[in-house]
DNA sequence: GCCGTTTTCGGCCCGACTGTTTTCAGTCG
């Protein structure tokens, strides 16, 4: 039996038993042991006593025995007999919860989206108790489009709607000030929606100009204190917008970056001191509501230091503020090991981008072009290469205030070979190995290519290990934990790609490197002057896996870098 | 269902909006 089959019963369980209008609490219980399982690092042998985690009680207790010892769950089999399989699907559906989903299968034997469909068409619904001809009209629009909807989308897809709607923001002058929230500002891979905190003290006025300027495809809800709306795009995105007074800024926009249980966490400590906190501030014991000019005074005000929104996730990471000391801060970047130019497939020269990057108030760079292989990337072969180190050269030592090394991104070879031989490696300060082909190889060869290029001597760091993007491919599925065990014996770095499209490698790979002490590299992988910019990005994203400046070598001065490459 | 150096019962984070009501339940985040 494992971890995982565990979790997912756990939370079907809660899922029929939201669908059999159980009371929130109970139903939250499972949901909470399944969270539990999921965030304990232990594999369920290492578990000896489950029962003694806080959140697993005598009745999920009871479902965890259940499945280990006859793989499958009573509970879960009994709920099944009661709670057709096609009602769950239907949680999905804006507007219906598991109550009203319980009276709709109750009273009309509703047990499947198609057979919820002919009761609407029937009118049969707007006839139930508590139900009427808006919420009728309204399930079946959405069981138009049923499905049809991604549940989340991608970081990278959500940046370009963000900009848009900043840009709408900007315009609207009694919008004094904003700032996007939720998921997004958490540096999550994947967002549902996207949420804004906007101070104004005429919320139907910046309606009205969100209104004009946005492509809003449907409103979901306008009121004085929010607005929903869909927004055109190539996906639709939904977006919130709060209005709050200036002085409520701070608690609003902790309140809606969350996560969730960072915010249940911190409000029972608030309440174990007779306080109260709500998005508008905290409310003392005599009801007078504190607010605060920044998040920082917020988090002080519970003798708490600062905690980056990438962090804020289940609430353990309350007892884990010694380690926000050293967590890696994009003021840390010194330099960035991975660009191209036009030599190969960037957009700019060598100059243009060491210009860029002194002007960032980098101490170094390596230039990173393509080798050969990659011939639609217009790869450099053995003797461009050595033309570009001229180059390379003569910038380095007309430029003051940064230093420009020599590199390469050399691929790996679909053989496990490499692109070029050790001479001319030697020649280069930093080399880069990576996979750009045959990612459906068997993962015995993907390894084998990978170990071809992490165990030879002049190879210093391995670039985007697993070639995901995210939403839209898995990559070439390499064992990751073979591959930091390599890295560690090797001694080699492994590279968080910082393109919002990869972000690779994964944090929860981040985590594993750091605890075994391997060096990661954050990079941008940039191919325009403006794509240095994802280093935020990447450091944003190295904070959830709570990763320490120490290790990340482009915080590193030039001298420690060219020591450790050294050996 | 889970939890408890304030509690073994009575809470469990808190508030906005909608639709269906005629004061509020359900849903959502």
């Amino acid at each position: 039996m494992n971890k995982k089959i565990i979790i997912r019963t756990l939370e079907e369980i809660a899922l029929h038993m939201e669908l059999l209008g159980e009371n929130p609490f109970k139903v939250g219980a499972f949901r909470k042991a399944a969270g539990v399982l999921e965030q304990d690092p232990r594999s369920l042998a290492e578990m000896d006593d489950i029962l003694s985690l806080k959140g697993i009680g005598k009745g999920t207790g009871a479902v965890i025995t259940d499945l280990m010892e006859k793989g499958e769950s009573d509970l879960l089999a009994e709920l099944r007999e009661e709670v057709p399989d096609g009602l769950i699907p239907l949680l999905k559906i804006p507007g219906l919860g598991g109550k009203k989903i319980a009276k709709l299968h109750q009273e009309l034997g509703i047990d499947s989206a198609g057979s919820l469909k002919a009761a609407c068409e029937d009118g049969r619904v707007s006839q139930l108790p508590g139900f009427g001809k808006k919420t009728e009209e309204k399930i079946l629009a959405e069981l138009e489009t049923f499905g049809r909807r991604p549940d989340k989308l991608p970081h990278w897809e959500l940046e370009s709607v963000v900009r848009l709607v900043e840009t709408a923001l900007l315009a609207i002058p009694e919008a004094e000030r904003f700032l996007v929230t939720g998921s997004y500002r958490r540096m999550a891979e994947m967002s549902s929606d996207l949420d804004f905190i906007v101070v104004t003290e005429s919320p139907e006025r910046v309606t009205e100009g969100l209104m004009n300027s946005l492509p809003v495809l449907e409103t979901i809800g306008s009121g004085d204190a929010k607005l929903s709306v869909t927004i055109d795009a190539e996906n639709p995105v939904d977006a919130d917008f709060r209005f709050v007074a200036e002085e409520q800024f701070a608690s609003a926009i902790h309140h809606f970056t969350g996560a969730k249980e960072h915010n249940v966490r911190l409000r029972q400590l608030a309440k174990e001191r007779g306080e109260k906190i709500s998005e508008y501030g905290v409310e003392q014991e005599d009801g007078t509501v504190l607010t605060f000019n920044s998040e920082e005074e917020f988090f002080a005000h519970f003798d708490l230091p600062f905690f980056p929104p990438a962090v804020r996730k289940d609430g353990r990471e309350f007892g884990r503020t010694e380690e926000l000391k050293g967590l890696i801060r994009p003021e840390d970047i010194r330099s960035d090991l991975h660009m191209h130019t036009v030599w190969s497939d960037g957009a700019e020269s060598v100059r243009e981008m060491a210009e860029a990057c002194r002007e960032r108030g980098y101490s170094h760079i390596v230039i990173t072009d393509h080798s050969r292989y990659l011939r639609v990337a217009n790869g450099l072969t053995p003797e461009r290469l050595r033309e570009q180190i001229r180059e390379v050269r003569e910038v380095d030592a007309e430029m003051d205030g940064i230093t420009v090394l020599c590199g390469t991104e050399m691929d790996i070879l679909p053989d496990a070979t490499l692109d070029f031989d050790d001479g001319l490696l030697s020649e280069l300060d930093f080399v880069i190995a990576s996979i750009h082909s045959n990612f459906n190889q068997p993962r015995e060869k993907i390894m084998e290519r990978l170990h071809a290029a992490i165990s030879n001597p002049h190879v210093d760091m391995i670039a985007h290990p697993t070639g995901r993007i995210i939403g839209r491919r898995e990559g070439y599925s390499p064992d990751l934990e073979q591959l930091i065990e390599w890295a560690a014996q090797y001694g080699k770095i492994l590279e968080l790609n910082a393109n919002p499209y990869r972000l690779d490698m994964a944090e929860e790979w981040l985590e594993l490197a750091q605890k075994k002490g391997v060096p990661i590299a954050i990079n941008t992988d940039a191919h325009s002057v403006g794509q240095l910019g994802y280093m935020e990005t990447g450091v944003r994203y190295a904070q959830r896996a709570w990763l320490n400046r120490d290790l990340i070598v482009n915080t590193w001065s030039l001298e420690r870098f060219l020591g450790h490459l050294k050996g």
